[in-house]
DNA sequence: AATGAATGAGATTTCATTCAT
DNA sequence: CATGAATGAAATCTCATTCAT
């Protein structure tokens, strides 16, 4: 029952930061990053570009809340379905088929996603919470893996490398899919993702 | 079959626009793409601004030849050592082992191309030139496979969608690397790939 | 003599006016004078923006209020405890060291009130207002110099130049103090300033 | 012959930065500090308004010139004057008479002078800046007074109170002169001042 | 009376591009 | 070829003011 907003938030400002955030988020997807001013956003959102400032410091703030946005919504997705499962390859399985369908689902999220990429400045604040996201998805990964292996479900391999693989190679996916979704058919490539990895760990 | 510059540049042309294009990865690998301006990038090559819109039609041309460069340079070098490789299991090695290799020594390459994955405008040519490029790699290592297929070297697998997962898993991997290079064990993670490929196709 | 306000104002809006007032002049001793907003005050205040704007005409209305009452509130302190003085060296002395004592009494005040000497906007209107109020003040010290000498308490000199410059030290003396508080030993010139005047008006 | 210049600018830049300021100062003397804008500042030197951005880092960076140059150049008059006198007596009558005369040959810059301090903010850098200005100054009168007493010429008082004093007094002045210059004899007060202070300070 | 979200005019700032030298 | 000052369009940001509740 713990409340957070450190400076008490009224229902209204949360929905409008909501949309705003959303709106943000469906825009960099239509115009790409570099392309996208809070005009357009504000265009968008059908409001003045006024009450975006209102609701937010800057732009920098909007752009990282969507940031943040972006990782955590595939994230709740993803793991409240992947907890649902009480056997390891299950989980695995669920993760990877989970993080695939969302992103089918919900395309603007997954190219603003990738997109975001080439938001980062010099000023490293930005790459780090990009990297903290990323570390933070990997490790839940990883902890599937090792549980495997602590269950004797899965056989000897070393489970942080193979999360920085299947991480990587669901991310590198999805951004051939971004860029090119005519030749990239992400259903099979989940299918066989999972039989390659499934291989990889079996105990024989 | 080289083919000489379709309106006859000077030499000194061609090395301050092969200088400029030098420094404008350099120059993104440090600042982000969304914060180098082409005073940064003159300022960084030691030549006035004026020189760049001297040499290029403007920004965009010189970003469009900074991303074909980001593309080709690793191309060069990894199709080099794979047409090298007799065999198509040792191509298939030589492939994932030498593109993680070129990435490695040049990180600013990599930072820069991870970034650019994105750096795509509204004018949707941007984006076509980048999955242009990403689609020709692709078919290179489908080739591969197929190839391997035929020879009998691999057994029955879908060897376009696998071409997508082990090139998407070496973008997902250098993606990491990039953003949080002390977490991640590019050297060993390619090791493990390959292992995991390999038993994925062998014949048996 | 006291008029009553003109447009019958309840006793809740007189208040309320007077703490806003109070308010503005502080927030501007705070934060300087081109970076006080109406929000900034409203929030100090703990009311919200709207209530600024419900009681006075704009923000030019409420700084213009604030300005008076910067002037007037030293003066009504000054001149009450200069009329209890019946020799004119009394009340010049009573003058200068009042005068010093209420603006180190209210470091505030005087600060806004310094940093309000040249918030003068294109309307000359804000200028005028000032040098009004400067006037009055000095014409007061005026005839107190001019009341000493018709009484052959004085001396012979240029009333109305002294006055200026007693006046304009006294003015500079606070510049230094809002500036440098450290260096700026007010009580010690306090008493050299009437030192030095009282020995060049003595009649001698 | 030592070359100051932290990054080498070019003479037309010089130039150009000069005049930059010295719009500045006149545009703020007409329209006072909260309404002068950079678009102002731009016509009035008859150029865009990109060319300030050009030369400065921003707003900010143009005031504090400003303001440096309004500190120096009365400085450098006065200074140049003082120092061709040998007696302290006269050195002190410059100080006065040499200052109020650049104030009064230079109405513009006098007045954007004592609006300068309208543009104090909470960011205490400005505010030191200024007082860094009023310190060093107040400490040149000081030491003609110091010396002065130690040749013999002057009596016994304290030194540094009375550089505040008269320091004071002539700022006052000059504040009066700039809000009010119909009722503002600076001659004659200039005049008066001086005799007041070297009554003052007369050994006997 | 009071609230505070919303507006929009006007300011500052950035920066690709131009052009006289 | 090269320079770098200048431009001006377009972006962000600020904030007094309005207004529905």
């Amino acid at each position: 029952m713990a409340t957070r907003a450190p400076k008490k938030k009224s229902l209204i400002e949360e929905l409008r930061r909501k949309q705003i955030v959303d709106t943000a988020i469906r825009t960099i997807a239509t115009r790409g990053f570099a392309n996208t001013t809070l005009n357009n956003i504000a265009e968008a959102a059908g409001v003045s570009t006024g009450v975006i400032t209102y609701h937010f410091r800057n732009k920098n703030d909007l752009i990282e809340q969507s940031i943040k946005k972006l990782f955590e919504a595939p994230n709740e997705y993803v793991i409240g379905r992947v907890e649902r499962q009480s056997a390891q390859s299950d989980r695995l399985r669920t993760y990877i088929e989970a993080t695939i369908r969302f992103n089918m689902e919900n395309r603007d999220h997954c190219v603003a996603l990738i997109y975001s990429f080439s938001s980062i400045t010099s000023q490293a604040h930005r790459q780090q919470v990009i990297a903290k996201h990323h570390t933070k998805i990997r490790r839940f990964l990883e902890k599937i893996l090792r549980d495997g292996q602590a269950a004797g479900e899965f056989g000897k391999f070393d489970a942080a490398v193979l999360a920085q693989i299947v991480f990587g190679a669901i991310e590198g996916l999805l951004t051939q899919w971004v860029l090119d979704p005519a030749t990239t058919d992400l259903a099979r490539a989940s299918k066989q993702l999972i039989d390659m990895v499934e291989r990889h760990i079996s105990p024989s």
